[in-house]
Formats: C-alpha cells, structure tokens, sequence
DNA sequence: AATCAGTACGGAGGCAGCATCCGTTTTGAT
DNA sequence: ATCAAAACGGATGCTGCCTCCGTACTGATT
C-alpha cells in the first residue's frame, strides 16, 4: 500500500467519483470565468451539494491547488527537459516563461499565489507549489550567475516575483507587445553585461 | 460663474454636504479596508443610505476616481517640481516612486487601474488620470533618452506598467527589501549602459 | 412669510455568493 | 442481510450589491 492510498482501509467509491467530478468542472470554471468564479456554481454544475464541495476543498485556495497539482507536475518535468540544456542563460529565460505561462493558467491566479508566496499562512495550500517555484528559480539563477550570465545580487526570489507580476499583468488584458517590452526590460535587468563565455 | 461652478444655478446645500461627508467616509475606508471595503458600510458610517451614494458616484470606480482626485493633483504638483531639475535620470527616477506611491495608497487599488489603463471602457472614470500618467511618464521617458541616459525602445507605457506592478507587488505585503531588488533590477532593465554626459 | 416644483433622500427589497449544520442516504465491512 | 461509519446535499443565515419609489428637503418665486 502506497503512502498516498487509505490509512485506514476504506476509500470510498463516491468520495473518489465526487472528487474528481469537482476536479473537472472547477478547472472548466477557473479557465473560463477566473478563480474568482462561484463555488455554489461549480458544486452545482458538477452535480454536488454546496456541503460536499466545501467537505473535500475547505477553501478555495484548496481547491485550486488540487486543481493545480497536475499543472505543477508538468512543470517540473519541464524543468528537467530545462535542465538538460547546457545554456544556464537560455534555460533561466526559459523557466521564466514556464512559470509566466503557469501564473497565467487561471485570470486571477497571481493574486493567491502571491498570498501564498509571503507564506505566513503556512496551512495556505499553495504555500508549498509556490516554494518549490521560488527554489527552483533561485537553482537556476545560481547557475546562470555561475556561468556569469546573471548579475551578482539578483535572488531567485526576485525573478519569481518578475514573472509573477508579468503574468498578473497579462491576466488584465495588457496586449503582447507591450508584454514583451516589459519581458526585455526585466531580462535586461537581471543579464550580466558582458559575459564570459 | 467658473466651468466647474453649477450650469443651471442651484448647488443644494444637501448635495455638498453628502457628498464630502461620502468623500471623508470613502477615503477612510479605503485606507483601512482596501478597494473592496463594502460601500453600504461606507453609506451608513457616512449617515446616508445607500441610494445616495450610488446616485453620487454610481460605480466604485467612481467613487474611487473622486477620492483620488486630491492625490492625483499633488501627484501632477510633485512632477512640477521634479522637471524642475536638471537631471533626466534623476528625474525619471523621483517620478517613478512617485507613481509607485500614488498606485499603493490604496491596497487593492492596481487592479481597477490597470482595468482602466487597458481603457476599452471610454466612460470609466479611472481612464483620465491614468491616460495623463502614462502621457507624463512617457515625456520623462523621452527626456531621459535624449539626454543619453534611457535606453531606445523604452515607452512610458512599459515604466507606468512596471510601477504599477510594483505597487501591485507591494499591496500584496512583500517586503520592502524585496522591493528595492525589484526596483533595481527594472531601473537596470531601462538605463543606458554607457551614459553620456 | 408662504407656497411650490424640482431635487435628493433613504430604506426596503430582490439577487447572488459564501460557508455551515444536520437529518438522510450511501457504502464497505461483517 | 445487516450495521455503523462516512459522506451527502440542501436548507439556512449572512453579507454585500444595486435599484426603485414614496417621502422629505431645499432654494426659488411671489
């Protein structure tokens, strides 16, 4: 028996069935009206009581990390691929756009994330996600900086919050050329001058 | 009789004095509870029901709008003083932390501004004064660049997006060390490598 | 001073969403 | 087939939004 299965012995046929209903039906609802979008109407729509939704996601926050778990997942295994590159410098700049791509899941996705990110709260659900980013980040800065790619100074902790921010500004509606301008100017921003090949 | 002094020819004691007493109220509420504070609390604490308020400023964009309005003309004072200097780059730089204050008075207030900045909505009364601080930051923009001290390329528009995703950052509780990395690495991202004096 | 018409008031009311509680139903185990 | 634990779901109470309309106030006119 995994560590993920039961502890006890019992894992209910509808807890499962309701759980994965949810699931399927908060990411149609996150992508299309936001992750502000209304629980009554998720719960609803996935054929469940109010009750039942709030039993297996007590906060909202809740259900969008379950939501996001498989996102997550795939993120990492795109930083593996990342990671294979040799070019710290166009691997850094492709894991940024990773998680700018990842912010970017849900309109409104940032705002919670980045209550997480402070972490105070640490039973907040996206606490952890957003660690794991913020470490990974730092991993991949620390190379770059290595490979004298990345100014002395910058923290992964920053970049983290660049992205975060650019994806927040996507998410208002802000055009893609605009968008880019704002991409080169924070990439200028943490590049090393001139660097040593 | 001045333009903004009544067309017809009553201003009703009544109307002045609810709408300071909502203006007072708003501002309060807005400092203390962000954005969002519920404007029915902002009705009863300033002793008018609801209808009233709604008639005065019919959207909390509005109503928004009109409490900024103090804080929009000390803005428009302060960039008086700073082209006063001599310095481009400098100049820039105040006006920066200047529009970065402005867009953190309130928490929560980035996201309606940015709403506003992306401007489909002609009617929406945040419009105007985020047009005329993109314009001002764009004339800051271009001084600086003539002066040698900004790189080509760089857009008001691109300086007022990134301050005011500061301030974003900011309202979100990062802390102020964070911040300044953050302000660096931007600054970093639009200054001329080589100035020329 | 008294009247009048226009204007503004304010609260009741309808609506939507959140989150909880508890009587009822489902489920796996025996 | 029976049972107890576990899960369900909808009724419920709450808060906030926004509108509508009978009532009250105000400034002008005589």
């Amino acid at each position: 028996m995994s560590a993920t299965e039961q502890r006890g012995r019992k894992p209910r046929a509808d807890v499962q069935r309701n759980r994965a209903a949810l699931l399927e039906t908060a990411q149609r609802h996150f992508l299309q009206h936001g992750v502000g979008t209304s629980l009554e109407a998720v719960a609803k729509e996935a054929g469940v009581g109010p009750g039942t939704l709030y039993r297996h996601f007590p906060t909202r926050e809740a259900l969008l990390a379950a939501v996001l778990q498989t996102r997550s997942e795939e993120l990492v295994a795109r930083q593996a691929d990342i990671e294979q590159l040799g070019d710290a410098a166009e691997a850094l700049e492709q894991w940024l756009r990773a998680m700018e791509d990842y912010f970017s899941a849900f309109s409104g996705l940032p705002e919670p994330l980045m209550a997480a990110a402070r972490a105070q709260e640490p039973d907040n659900p996206l606490t952890i996600p957003c660690d794991i980013l913020i470490t990974a980040t730092d991993e991949h800065v620390q190379a770059a900086q290595s490979a004298g790619h990345v100014r002395a100074g910058v923290r992964g902790y920053d970049l983290f919050l660049a992205a975060c921010s650019t994806a927040w500004i996507k998410g208002n509606g802000t055009d893609e050329e605009s968008l880019d301008r704002l991409r080169t100017l924070i990439a200028s921003g943490y590049r090393q001058r001139n660097a040593q090949p």
